[in-house]
Parts: structure tokens; C-alpha cells; sequence
RNA sequence: GGUGGCGUGGCCGAGAGGCGAGGCAGCGGCCUGCAAAGCCGUCCACACGGGUUCGAAUCCCGUCGCCACCUCCA
């Protein structure tokens, strides 16, 4: 397989460290308020990628963590509720949003402020290496030394000199301003329940370090993948590997970032007030319509939200779910039925193995649904269980396997059964009028089953049902 | 000022020297009692100007336009 590796700029062949298995460390949301539809995309394409990773027989340990001790969850606190309630919260909100996407749970999901002792021992470690100094007027800040490290801004090439200084902690006890903090000294301003007890002083930490000090917590000093989004390039994964390098780690050995989703050609900011929550997507679409459609595009371009890009995805969907459950009627009952081998066709994996090349991936799949459907119109049978086989498995790798049961919706069933008895009464008195080519009684039920939102369609095996939308 | 990216048909969205991705929408046909679904066909696109080449959407130079990051970001 191949991947683009950020900091090479080139697509490279992906070797892990050790054979057959896979570290994976994702950057996870800061939970300071509710997920948008750029989380979603986020936490979808690692997730396509560790369905791929694992379907290509690796064993994949995918760390992604929760930031939920910064800034902006001290800052959005209130009265009501503390920082820590607030996180909790918007930690189960990120959780429903990512499940409601079938997003597979991580191997793990640390928390920052469950890793406190692991940052000390790094930041410890920068000290004693000259790369890092606590701050010199007394505010138990600590900062990590750029100018002490020669390839500060490798990720991102950038030299120090052009870089604007950093605004994330007080200027006044740096000896640079780029440099960043590790720990933060406590604020009075801040609540008693933010603070650490650490060798320089009470405080919290720093953003980037947490990160440093999860991925090798779980993942080892040295590990395969790093992935997150496009913003995260700088200051936040550039100063993430500036400060594991200088402790000594080998930390990751590819960077993938995903891009981001603009809002109609525009950015997606608080003061625009253009955000698109998930919950607002969810309520727009079944949740593997919105899968499919933050799931379509390459993970690395830009993908431009707008109105009728649910419909859209909506209509390609069905095509693969009426291939199905087209497929599966006209094989019931004959030596083909449940047969298909579920293999996948070698273009697919070529796809998919060439930087997780999901469109291209996707072209094969509504191919093979083409050559399926042609199959079953002229009743070779053999093919069309392949064909079928071959929807199916691909359909389920990429996770938008609309028959699978995680789409299931609750509660569907019982209603189902009661409706399937009266629907398949008006479709037998409707086959009784069309044999006895009454025509106009037959339209009449089918145009009332239309009003009630169920559409049937004639085949050669007889006639079918279904529910609209 | 520095770093990186993008411009593809009505829309979305791949591709990266030759053989027209795919989806959505439209149109024509086949099938159908009529439909629906499906299939076949059709609509032959690559910001602009030069250049390299037998051949350029793809490589090079230039121009125009758009965007992201440069310490809040997925």
C-alpha cells in the first residue's frame, strides 16, 4: 500500500514496523463544543483507513485521543457547569456522532489529563536536554527551546524566522517568542480542579504535549501512522514532533492529514456562523447517507458542503441497496442463493491500496453493480451472485453497506410485519385486476400504495414493494 | 513576507503523457398493459497564453482566479 506522507510530500510505500501489524495515532477533538460535519469527515476517513489496513490482514491499533483539558474548555466552563462536566458531555456527544456514522470504537481513547505523568517525564527529559527551560518569571510555565532545535518546522517547512510569534502563553518569560509551551503555570483565574502538581510548579499542560505523550504511552516511542486533520499541520504536529524527536523518540513514521470541509466555498468558522453540526446533518439524512457523502471524495481533497449534496449521495446509496436487494429476490430459491463468494475485484484493491483511492474504489463498486444488474436482466445467475458477492464486500469495507445490520433501525421490524400483511393484500387483489387486465383498478391501488409512500414495481418473478426514502 | 494547495462537462467528483473513471441530473431508445427499476446510447470536459513531445487535462514557463496554514482549529 501507499500513502502520502505529509512530511516526505510524496506518496510512499507503507512498510510497518513490525510485520503485520499497525500503530495508528489519530488526533481526536478537544472537547470544548459540539461536533461539526469536519469531525465527522475527520474521524471517517481513519476510519476507512483502518477498515482498509485490517482487510488487508493487518492488525491495526488505532489510538485516538480526547483533548480534555485546554484553553477553550476552561474558557467555555461555567457557573453550571465546570470544565471537566462540560467535556464529559461534548466527549458523549463526539461518541453518538461517530457511532451514528459507524464509525468503528478506537482501540483506545485516552484522555489528556490521564496522562499527566507521561508529559512530565518528556518535559523532564527536554530539560535536561537543553531543548525545553521553565520560564524565568516565576509562572511555573514551561516552554520547549525552537531555536535549540535545528529542524524545528521540518513538517511543514518553515524556518523560525518567518514564523509569527506564539500567542499561546505569555511572551514574557520566553527566551524566543515561537517558543511554545509544554506546561502551563496555574492562574488564580482558573479553577483549583484544572491544576497538576508538577517539579516546576502547579499547572495543566501544554496542547501539544499530550499528544507526544499518548502516542508513545500506547503506541511506543517510535510508531507507524500519524494521522489529523489539515489544520493541525502547524503549529500543532509540528511542534508535536519537534518536542518527541528532541526527547529522543522516534515517533511517527508517516503523517497523513485529511482535508477539510468548507461550508458553500467557504470556510466553516464561529464568526461566519456557517458551522454545519453533525447533529444538523444527522437530521437531514439517515446517518450512512451522511457516511457516503463525507466518505465519497478522496480523504485528502476539500469537500464543499452544500444543499442537495445529501440528495445526492442519498440516490447513489440506493442504487447499491436496490442492486441488493434486487439481487437477492431473483437468487432466492435457486443453487446461487447466499452463494457469492464475498471477494473483492483486484481494481478495487489496486484502488484502495493506492493512497486510500476511495473514489476511484467507488467507480469499481457502481461498475460492478452495472454488470450485476445486466447480469440478473438476462438471467445469468452465476454472474449476478458474483456480482452480488463482490457489492457486498465492498460495500462492507468501506462501511456503506446499507443492508448490513449496524444500519438497522430500531424498532423497524414489528411495524414492518404489520405493514408487509396489508401491502401484500392490495398487491395480490392488484395482480388479481391485471390478470383479468383490469387496468385502471390495478393503477388505482398502486397510485394509493404511491400516496402512502410505498412504491411497487413489476418484475418477472413477480411483483415488489418498498417504502420510499 | 513565508509555506502549501486548487481551477475538469448542467452539478458533484477521480485521473496525472496515448486507450473518454464513477455518481447525480437531462435527453433518446429497449423492456413494461402503463409505470418503476434495470440495461443500451447520448450530452465528448479539463482556467488562459506559450513551449516540450509523434502525441499534453497530465510535463515546463508565464498569466489570471480561488483557497488554506504561518501558534484557536478536524
Amino acid at each position: 500500500m501507499r500513502l502520502y506522507d505529509t512530511k516526505a510530500q510524496a506518496l510512499r510505500d507503507f512498510t510497518p514496523i513490525v510485520d503485520g501489524k499497525v500503530g495508528l495515532y489519530v488526533c481526536g477533538p478537544t472537547v470544548q463544543s459540539s461536533p461539526h460535519i469536519g469531525h465527522l469527515r475527520s474521524a471517517l476517513v481513519y476510519d476507512q483507513l483502518r477498515r482498509w489496513l485490517n482487510f488487508s490482514g493487518y492488525d491495526v491499533t488505532l489510538v485516538r485521543n480526547v483533548t480534555d483539558i485546554d484553553d477553550k474548555v476552561l474558557q467555555n466552563a461555567t457557573e453550571h457547569e465546570p470544565w471537566w462536566a462540560l467535556a464529559y458531555r461534548m466527549e458523549l456527544e463526539f461518541a453518538a456522532g461517530y457511532r451514528a456514522l459507524g464509525v468503528l470504537a478506537p482501540t483506545y481513547e485516552p484522555r489528556a489529563t490521564a496522562s499527566i505523568q507521561q508529559m512530565h517525564a518528556i518535559i523532564q527529559r527536554l530539560i535536561d536536554n537543553g531543548h525545553a527551560y521553565p520560564a524565568t518569571d516565576g509562572s511555573a510555565d514551561v516552554y520547549f527551546d525552537v531555536r535549540s532545535w535545528p529542524s524545528y518546522g521540518e513538517l511543514t517547512r518553515q524556518s523560525i524566522d518567518n514564523m509569527e510569534q506564539a500567542a499561546d502563553a505569555d511572551p514574557r518569560g520566553k527566551r524566543d517568542p515561537r517558543d511554545f509551551a509544554l506546561w502551563k503555570g496555574h492562574k488564580d483565574s482558573e479553577a483549583e480542579s484544572a491544576s497538576w502538581p508538577s517539579p516546576w510548579g502547579d499547572g495543566r499542560p501544554g496542547w501539544h504535549i499530550e499528544c507526544s505523550a499518548m502516542a508513545s504511552r500506547y503506541l511506543g516511542e517510535n510508531f507507524d501512522i500519524h494521522g489529523g486533520g489539515l489544520d493541525l499541520r502547524f503549529p500543532h504536529h509540528e511542534n508535536e514532533l519537534a518536542q518527541s524527536t528532541a526527547a529522543g523518540h522516534g515517533f511517527a513514521n508517516y503523517w497523513v492529514h485529511n482535508g477539510l470541509v468548507n461550508v458553500n466555498g467557504q470556510k466553516m468558522s464561529k464568526s461566519l456562523g456557517n458551522s454545519v453540526y453533525a447533529a444538523d446533518l444527522l437530521a437531514q439524512a439517515r446517518p450512512i447517507v451522511v457516511r457516503y457523502y463525507l466518505g465519497q471524495a478522496h480523504y485528502r481533497s476539500t469537500i464543499d458542503y452544500h444543499d442537495n449534496a445529501l440528495t445526492e449521495a442519498e440516490a447513489a446509496l440506493e442504487r447499491i441497496e436496490s442492486f441488493l436487494r434486487r439481487a437477492d429476490r431473483r437468487l432466492a430459491g435457486t443453487r446461487f442463493a447466499g452463494t457469492g463468494a464475498e471477494s473483492i475485484p483486484d481494481e478495487f484493491r489496486e484502488a484502495m491500496d493506492d493512497d486510500l483511492g476511495v473514489p476511484q474504489a467507488l467507480a469499481v463498486l457502481h461498475d460492478t453493480i452495472r454488470s450485476g444488474n445486466a447480469a440478473i436482466d438476462d438471467d445469468d445467475l452465476r454472474v449476478a451472485a458474483e456480482a452480488r458477492g463482490q457489492v457486498w464486500a465492498m460495500s462492507n469495507v468501506l462501511g456503506i453497506n446499507p443492508l448490513a445490520p449496524e444500519w438497522e433501525q430500531a424498532g423497524e421490524n414489528d411495524s414492518h410485519d404489520v405493514l408487509a400483511a396489508l401491502v401484500t393484500r392490495l398487491i395480490d387483489a392488484r395482480e388479481h385486476a391485471r390478470a383479468g387486465r383490469d387496468f385502471a383498478a390495478a393503477d388505482r391501488i398502486r397510485d394509493d400504495l404511491a400516496a402512502a409512500g410505498i412504491t411497487v414495481e413489476d418484475t418477472p418473478t413477480g411483483a415488489h414493494w418498498s417504502i420510499d426514502g
